[in-house]
DNA sequence: CGTGCTGGTTCGGTGACTGAACCACAACGT
DNA sequence: ACGTTGTGGTTCAGTCACCGAACCAGCACG
């Protein structure tokens, strides 16, 4: 954490874990980066969050190795393989979610690129009972899906079409 | 959360999962309560964290059904089926810390208290390959385990001798 | 040589977190 | 009857982080 004072568990990987990925906006913005956001503007967009937080989130986040700030003719923020780590976290946070926050199913579903098989908690694919790497893994609209979020902005849209994990947006 | 502004991703379960569980301390709370702590002064001598923070965070769990409030002689806190789901949530992140924080390996092993196998990452005991429920799940402290921490508070000792996940402490 | 886009920074106001002190109640001892 | 201890909190002043809006610098394009 940014924090002068971390958590006092030294003894906990999840203490230390936090403090990288346990502040407000941060695992929202990993998960953008799954979905395939890189600039800084699109961040900014689609998650409505303050600038100068972003701002900070995103220089936490290179600073521990888990985006990496490309300079090209635009900047692009994107996930390491320590990032793309954070996949099992961001899965399960987000099938807990599913579980008790969405009594329509859920708003997105995720799938086995390769056959179309849905997810099992356990990350691995329905279909073939493979463990499903973050490459292979598609996300689409789910039955839980508000159909009233669309249209209201290019970047919220792209990420809301069926598309594999990483795949850029745009 | 408490928060007035609430994350304005209405269609992303992880929002609304961060909502419950994603404020400062919230996670270690569970965590804790995973390990067998349930008292009111356990969590805060544990966790070093202030107690009127302690208070709001038990409140909010209590009321979003992730911990029961049971008076008996003494207050307890306790896991709902709710709660118990977050087991997920709380391996994957350790796992994470521990793989890019911890050199010397994790700070503590979880295992399947039936054969003693250690969990892979996708939650299934390495040695008889089935996924491990909670109540079949033991901790106990791993290579990286850092000694210096024994000795300071009875609660810390008793979490870190082996157990099996919600058994209570003492 | 303006105009817009992008990737930020600055800044005042608000609200959350911190740490220490305080409080109410119950059990127990004497 | 009365103090003591333990437990589960609440109160409070100070600090720090977050918020939203405005501003700014560099660059590309016309």
């Amino acid at each position: 954490m940014t924090l002068p004072s971390t958590y006092a568990d030294r003894n906990c990987s999840l203490a230390r874990a936090l403090e990288v990925v346990g502040e407000r906006w941060t695992l929202l913005i990993v998960r953008d980066a799954f979905f395939g956001v890189r600039r800084f503007g699109d961040f900014a967009t689609q998650l409505k969050i303050p600038r100068a937080v972003l701002a900070d989130r995103l220089k936490l986040l290179v600073r521990e190795g888990v985006l990496s700030r490309e300079e090209g003719p635009a900047v692009e923020y994107r996930l390491t393989p320590k990032g793309v780590e954070l996949w099992p976290v961001v899965r399960a946070m987000m099938t807990w979610g599913d579980a008790f926050y969405s009594p329509g199913g859920a708003p997105r579903s995720i799938r086995h690129d390769h056959d179309g098989g849905l997810l099992d908690p356990g990350g691995r694919c329905e279909r073939c009972g493979e463990p499903v790497p973050v490459a292979e893994t598609r996300v689409e609209p789910g039955p839980g899906f508000d159909a009233a979020d669309e249209g209201h902005d290019p970047v919220s849209d792209a990420i809301n079409t069926p598309r594999r994990l990483l795949d850029p947006i745009g």
